[in-house]
DNA sequence: CATGTGCATGGGAATCATTCTCACACAGCT
DNA sequence: AGCTGTGTGAGAATGATTCCCATGCACATG
């Protein structure tokens, strides 16, 4: 009844993608699409931009990919770790933070619940300026 | 030191802003700016898209409207209370509750110190199906 | 109330990220 | 090596949001 078999992802490991996961493995902060393409195009693995957002989109649906959407129009990837978390982001260099709060994921869990709300998910982010951005021009 | 006169905001009021916030005030859930825009053709009370945008920027600026940017790339404008608050979204019908969570808004500053972060601001919002929209087809 | 000044408006062009199209390349399997 | 269906890439297409700029109108003034 639950779908056994969702449709094995049966994906295939093609330079491009590597080159994206590798990439994503040596940087820290959150990056755009964009970006990437750029970066990549630099090192000299050259992807296409259509197959980076390809690849993003696959890295992320098989969670190995977190993807940030606020502010601007410009999505943002960065490789983290599969477990469930949030994120302590420096708005001037990107650096982040892996950080959890378990009081409220079951804070999340039980509002929604007192008001009827199923299929619940949430988003927390904190944004911030880190020690070295907020040192003079660090 | 502390910026003393902001530039006075000295907002214009025209027929445009005036039915941008009357529209916010009778709708429940967030909704986008496009929508908007046709909410009040229809209405009678037209108003050019780029003005929309505008009105609703600056409504933003004022704090008496917030942007949801979550998932596709369509930001969602509500009119909401003037103090701080997170929501409760229904992903069906947009339903949306105001809601407030004090021990996140401690555990963000704090975790946040720790890494020597500063100027913080956080994030939080749940999504979930509501009642309603759970109930078969509601 | 008439008048002047400057922000506000609108609509069509411009911008920009992301997706689509589709012919061609190649990863994985026999 | 040969098959086959997925992956790729360059450019077009899409769609939301912003820009431009001539005209309009809110509002302070006398
Ligand atoms: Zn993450
Ligand atoms: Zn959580
Ligand atoms: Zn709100
Ligand atoms: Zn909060």
């Amino acid at each position: 009844m639950s779908s056994p078999d969702t449709a094995p992802p049966a994906r295939r490991q093609t330079r491009q993608r590597t080159a994206v996961l590798e990439l994503l493995d040596e940087l820290d902060g959150f990056r755009s699409a964009q970006d990437l393409h750029a970066l990549l195009r630099e090192r000299g693995d050259s992807v296409g931009l259509a197959t980076v957002y390809r690849a993003l989109q696959a890295l992320v649906d098989d969670g190995l990919v977190d993807v940030l959407r606020s502010g601007e129009g410009e999505a943002a990837y960065r490789r983290c770790s599969p477990v469930h978390h949030h994120h302590l982001v420096c708005r001037a260099c990107g650096r982040t933070v892996e950080v959890a709060d378990p009081p409220v994921e079951r804070w999340a869990a039980r509002i929604a619940a007192e008001h009827g709300f199923a299929d619940v998910q949430h988003e927390l982010e904190v944004f911030g300026t880190c020690g070295s951005c907020a040192a003079g021009r660090g």
